[in-house]
DNA sequence: TTACGTGCAAAGCATTTGCCTCCCT
DNA sequence: AGGGAGGCAAATGCTTTGCACGTAA
């Protein structure tokens, strides 16, 4: 992640393309979402933009990532109980592994669910417009810590 | 579902067995919690308990079921923003189908995850414990309904 | 008998909302 | 200048918890 928010973003030109203004804290919030792969909580986006902006309110992160949200620029990771994760780097449909010792979540975008998918419909006679497809265990580095769990 | 609770369910057994005792309210809830296909939300079985034993509360109801997690004998489906859904019936991890407009959660447990899951392992280097796999999209009833969304 | 379970109400927590002020455009 | 955006605090909604009373075993 990079400790200025100086790049032109895509997402700011989006956004304000759309009709939206642009703050700094729009600004900051959208670049962490675009650049970080770990798929950070609110509270992370938060602590993050307020190294740079310590005057920012959690009430305007939840807004700018309920507004990233709707443009369907940014996609949301419900993992129950408050624990939210947000990824605006591939704000589609994919593959995650999660860790849950460490709580990683990574990507595995390159699996092919399309066979899947096809059995579901053919099935089910639904129409399928969305999936969501997580497997969760004990990720290389929390082996070598314990075996024990 | 039953209109009582007179059936020998093996889940009381169990968890009498386990040192619970048994009471007309967790024998409600564990009744409905494992002959519904429907994977009820609390409140849904709050209000079916209620119909029997009006007498009641939520709290016994919250604790019932996390007593059942415990047990491992239910398997908890969160699908954010407290509309957890709950099986008792299959509680071991299997794809669903969710019709976003009636809100059906449908089983299709017979899907072969197996080389999906294989992938994983191969590309990440992860023991995986658990996964979640769901569907999203239109059912067969509310695609008849309606072909606008 | 007595430790466990229940019901009630209060507390928790992440998230949303109302409202007033500020400032981007 | 005017309306969208931000900050604060209150409200929300589901879930959990504390506590006193009741009850299964």
């Amino acid at each position: 992640m990079t400790n200025s928010y100086t790049m032109i973003n895509p997402l700011v030109k989006q956004m304000q393309a759309a009709g939206h203004r642009m703050t700094p804290q729009r600004q900051a919030v959208l670049e962490i979402l675009t650049t970080s792969d770990a798929h950070p909580t609110v509270d992370q986006i938060y602590e993050r933009v307020r190294v740079d902006f310590p005057m920012t309110s959690r009430a305007t992160v939840y807004k700018t990532i309920s507004l990233a949200k709707e443009m369907g620029v940014v996609m949301e990771l419900e993992f129950g109980k408050g624990s939210n994760r947000y990824d605006g780097k591939r704000p589609y449909p994919h593959t995650h592994v999660i860790c849950t010792k460490c709580k990683q979540v990574m990507d595995a975008d390159d699996l092919e669910i399309t066979e899947l998918k096809e059995q579901v419909i053919r099935k089910t006679g639904y129409w399928i417009v969305n999936h969501r497809v997580d497997f969760f265990g004990i990720c290389p580095d929390c082996q070598k810590v314990s075996t024990h769990n």
